[in-house]
DNA sequence: ACTTCGTTGCACACTGCTGTGCAACCTACT
DNA sequence: AGTAGGTTGCACAGCAGTGTGCAACGAAGT
């Protein structure tokens, strides 16, 4: 019998299948956040059913999926994030090391709209909050600037994170640094300022 | 017999409820862009068989909402766009007169991802160069950053100025300055000149 | 060898929406 | 009065996706 700590082989290829799964739903979701699960399925070379073995419902497999993606997030956020950095230094830090996995994990803004919506908006819920304190904390030290609330203002800054990093110009090579400099001047840092936070990026 | 330029009394109560039904479909459509033609029939007060007696299908309906935004939004911007102002005292025109134009169309950014993304997408062209004109125009007399290229940094742009319009603050006073302040930003603008463009907006 | 169990293939019921056909109705027009 | 035509209510077929049930296969585990 096999110790807590190991896999036997059986469970292995087991959760190599449901990472497999995993892994191309996000891929094939981002290209179109309406794919059936029959659509996922094919793509990770399994069939329908298989899916509804690891995943009881649709639901479930998304509430997963946003799972990983609030789970990475935050480990990036509060390790860009140390307390004594400045806000806007810590907002570059964040969105660069952010961004590959913003990209992973687009299809979450498609599907934030839809039927799963307010599920994927609870487990957003603290993300969201961490990124709201960031912004104000910026703020309420004049490196932001006070034409949004915190709320609202982080909300519109990373979402147009997502959404350069889900125009042609993810593949572009200056795709990061464009989006960095582009949230950073909605949060009223000034262009100078900006320019010269994102120099060392690609 | 009825001449071209007058309208019989059945012609004029059919074109009643054909508005009816395009002015509740925004509605409806506003609040659940997957709602399906019964809900727009029953919100219009009429049965879902009448709605298919106007528009043989969805498509027809979603494309007739949308020629109409195009055509509005469109004047609004050659009004507010004098081709010897500047690019950001035009922009803060446009967005102003917009602003009410583009919170009715609301839908239409849900529905630019989806099943009739592309045919949206086709209408939408047209203005979408305006716009990227009129930034680019920006750029050239450097009034504008250039951090972006204009397509891109125009849809951001006022993408963002759609997504507070949907948000929250629509109702808020000061929601469409806050609006046309973040999108100036992000085009680059300074904030001085920024608050100081959009000084006399509520 | 025997068992366990993930996987497969197929069938099925169910739901929700789309678009159509048609008879009936009612109102405006002739 | 008679007709034309928008509207209605209902029925129907179709499609797509979801989730379930079950027998059978095959490889890992005992």
């Amino acid at each position: 019998m096999p110790t807590e700590s190991s896999e036997s082989s059986r469970a292995r290829s087991m959760n190599e299948t449901r990472d497999r799964i995993l892994e191309v739903a996000l891929e094939v979701l981002g290209e179109n956040p309406d794919a059936g699960m029959g659509e996922i399925a094919s793509a990770a070379g399994v069939v329908r059913r298989t899916v509804y073995g690891h995943f009881p419902a649709r639901l479930d497999l998304v509430r997963t999926l946003t799972d990983r993606a609030v789970t990475e997030m935050t480990a990036v956020l509060t390790e860009a994030d140390a307390p004594g950095a400045q806000a806007d230094a810590a907002w570059v830090e964040f969105i660069a090391r952010v961004w590959p996995v913003a990209h992973r994990y687009r299809v979450l803004l498609a599907l934030r709209r839809g039927e799963y919506g307010e599920a994927i908006h609870a487990l957003l819920g603290p993300l969201d909050e961490l990124l709201a304190d960031l912004v104000k904390r910026g703020q309420d030290s004049d490196v932001f600037a006070h034409h949004l609330p915190p709320d609202i203002l982080s909300q519109a800054a990373y979402g147009v994170v997502f959404a350069i990093a889900d125009s042609d110009l993810s593949n572009a090579t200056h795709g990061a640094r464009a989006a960095t400099i582009t949230s950073l001047l909605m949060l009223g840092v000034p262009e100078t300022r900006a320019t010269a936070l994102t120099a060392d990026q690609p």
